[in-house]
DNA sequence: GTCTATACTTCGATAGAC
DNA sequence: GTCTATCGAAGTATAGAC
């Protein structure tokens, strides 16, 4: 568990994290294997023994995404039993992993390149349209349908209730990490909190029994 | 009137058109002099005639943007008239007002523009910031403000439902100009429409006295 | 206002010595 | 696994003839 110091991490790894770093500044264009090099503290033909080319430390930074991204969530009984206490013990909970997805260090970085490079890079567009929005919007659909079901909500269109309440995080997602990338983030972190408590509040008043 | 063909316009107007056309399909950096230049059926040196460098055309191109969407809005008088017949005629009004100024075949390659290049270019994503999202936000925020005062709505915080409008508004731009980029326009716009009824609709049921 | 020609820089990537 | 050296391609921009 202890954290490692960059000059004990493999040569492959430091590639990787300052290729993740710099790539969520720049962009995937904005950055140079000179620089990538420069930063490690090796030559840029080395670069070429660990990745077989820029492209490539690109598709690992998304793999690692991707494998990251799958293992969260919660559990199906556990959503049944937060379901069974009613929307407003679901959205604090679903908002507070939200939360704990996106409010850590590396997690910053990389939710910042999808953001930036999502339409010059057609894997990371491809895995954004996927992972990030059809995906969830199918995820709140059926927790609306449920709560319909369950007659703990109005019975009103579970797709529109879904877009509804996830638009508004995509939202915040561009604000944030398009829009003001400049900011501080954990000053950002306490508006966009509020601005999503005040979201998830006016949803629950216009949607609840 | 008449639409001017490419050949008579004035080689700078041609120069405009073309990064326009091509900027907006690869983004800033993704477009050469030499591609323009091609394009245009000039040699690159010529470019240099007519604009300083490759950013004075993209400096032109936003202050185009920027003058056009100066014309636009609605007179405050007759949003006043508008908002004395209640919420509804309102939206249906406001919502037509921007679909006839995105719905237009230059526009929308500004809207692209605008849209993927907002991280990389920072003069484009101070101007995105501004006119595109706070401006039209404050803007909103009063809109909700009087009609809170002309009791046409229930007494809600009016910046709070600002954002639940327009942040609607941005997800679908940033849906279709950055995500489904490859997608038919008309298509689209078709389901856009229908998403923003339903966005409306909702809104109106939660806002409504 | 357009052309040819070219200067200068930076890029991704490779060969081969150590 | 890192280094030096270098390649070829592509980029922005300029000089000067026509």
């Amino acid at each position: 568990m202890k954290k490692q110091k960059s000059g004990n991490k493999p040569t492959k790894e430091k590639i990787f994290d300052v290729s993740l770093e710099l790539f969520s500044q720049k962009g995937y264009n904005g950055v140079s294997i000179r620089e990538i090099a420069r930063e490690v503290g090796i030559r840029e033909s080395s670069i070429y023994n660990h990745y077989k080319s820029k492209e490539a430390i690109l598709d690992a930074i998304i793999d690692y995404f991707k494998t990251k991204l799958n293992q969260s969530g919660l559990p199906d009984e556990d959503a049944e039993d937060l379901m069974e206490q009613g929307p407003e013990v679901y959205f604090e909970v679903g908002a507070k992993m939200y939360i704990d997805q996106i409010n850590t260090l590396e997690m910053e970085k990389i939710w910042r390149l999808v953001s930036i490079e999502t339409y010059h890079n057609e894997k990371i567009r491809e895995f954004f349209k996927k992972e990030l929005l059809e995906e969830p919007i199918t995820v709140w659909e059926n927790v609306f349908q449920i709560m319909i079901e369950k007659k703990k909500i109005k019975p009103l269109n579970p797709r529109t209730l879904a877009y509804e309440y996830f638009s508004f995080i995509i939202f915040l997602f561009f604000e944030y990490f398009v829009l003001k990338y400049d900011e501080d983030f954990d000053s950002f972190m306490d508006l966009a909190l509020k601005k999503l408590g005040n979201h998830t509040e006016f949803l629950l008043e216009a949607i609840k029994i």
